[in-house]
DNA sequence: TAAAATAAGTCAACATGGCTGACGTATTCT
DNA sequence: AGAATACGTCAGCCATGTTGACTTATTTTA
């Protein structure tokens, strides 16, 4: 029933065992759970973008940053297909990086045309400094909340992610301990 | 131990359980958590992102959207202090929800200075239609996932939030079925 | 080997949504 | 009467997304 996809969404929510409803007249806890998206997410970003900004960087500069620290060699392309964003958009960030030296760029011995992109000492410092308080409220949060393990957790945001982004994902499970 | 806030990330990782590390030496679980919160929240607004676009909207048309909805009645300020920005970058988005006849405002009666905001009909029906694929996708996560209820989810997410934020959350709670 | 495709970079212009600072106007509180 | 509050507005800045057009080097392919 509620696994068919059409209809409104008054047919789809008719049968919710709580009766317990927002202002909205969808239930409670599903709107409260969209509103924890977005302040979860505001929260969890908020200590890097402090940090970011005594750099004089933004939070793509981040993404860029950590993308890099993560698959470290990856190319300009692949980079531009993780983040789903422009090269344009993209030029003006790693430029500042690559500057700033935070990233270096190394030519593909094989394919000429291609760069590889790595976190020099400076940048690997950085980055760990970025996720650091990230990974501390992640902790936090394991300890105080009755989650368990993050196993599940990670599940269930897989499945809130688009399906492109979860080949994306097995892409890089392919590779796992390495790339 | 792990719950002693100082020291750097090496002090704090070395006592993890696995020995699975990413290449920035710290435990591939929380580093891929990181992504998570980037990749989910992404594709979590994209559906109403695209919506959004057909009426001239952005994400922050969104967001006032939304939380008028929710706590209906609401002042100004309130709705500043929930999205905590500046009243300068409200302002545009309200004028354009106001001006377009999604969002009502009243004026209170106790104190004349107060504007109460509330949803058109219409700004109830574009609301309904931004939240539905949202909520689809946390039934779907729901069913596909073996988190069990959203509880548990929820208050990890509610962990991972600022005490400012919880705090808001917890006056929520106080007026939980109205205001 | 000449032509096409690919990887990367650049210039210019535009939109959104944050921000600061400075004011203006009702209205209410002291 | 004067201070404080709630709201609104003008002007300009910044970060980061977008499109479109074009260049250069290198590799692939017909």
């Amino acid at each position: 029933m509620s696994r068919e996809k059409t209809g409104t969404s008054e047919e789809i929510f008719k049968d919710t065992q709580s009766g317990d409803v927002s202002p909205l007249g969808l239930p409670r806890e599903l709107v409260e759970a969209v509103e924890l998206m977005f302040f979860a997410y505001r929260d969890f970003v908020s200590d890097p973008d402090t940090i970011l900004e005594n750099h004089g960087f933004g939070r793509a500069h981040h993404r860029v940053l950590h993308f890099v620290g993560r698959r470290p060699g990856m190319s300009v392309s692949e980079l531009l297909h993780i983040l789903s964003i422009t090269k344009q958009s993209l030029s003006r960030v790693l430029k500042d990086l690559i500057e700033e030296k935070y990233i270096i760029q190394e030519t593909d011995e094989h394919d000429r045309r291609i760069k590889r992109l790595l976190l020099s000492p400076k940048g690997h410092e950085l980055h760990r400094n970025l996720i650091d308080p990230q990974i501390r409220r992640f902790q936090e949060s394991l300890e105080k909340s009755e989650i368990g393990t993050l196993e599940k957790w990670q599940e269930f945001m897989r499945h809130l992610t688009n399906t492109e982004t979860k080949i994306d994902f097995m892409d890089d499970a392919g590779r796992k301990h390495q790339l």
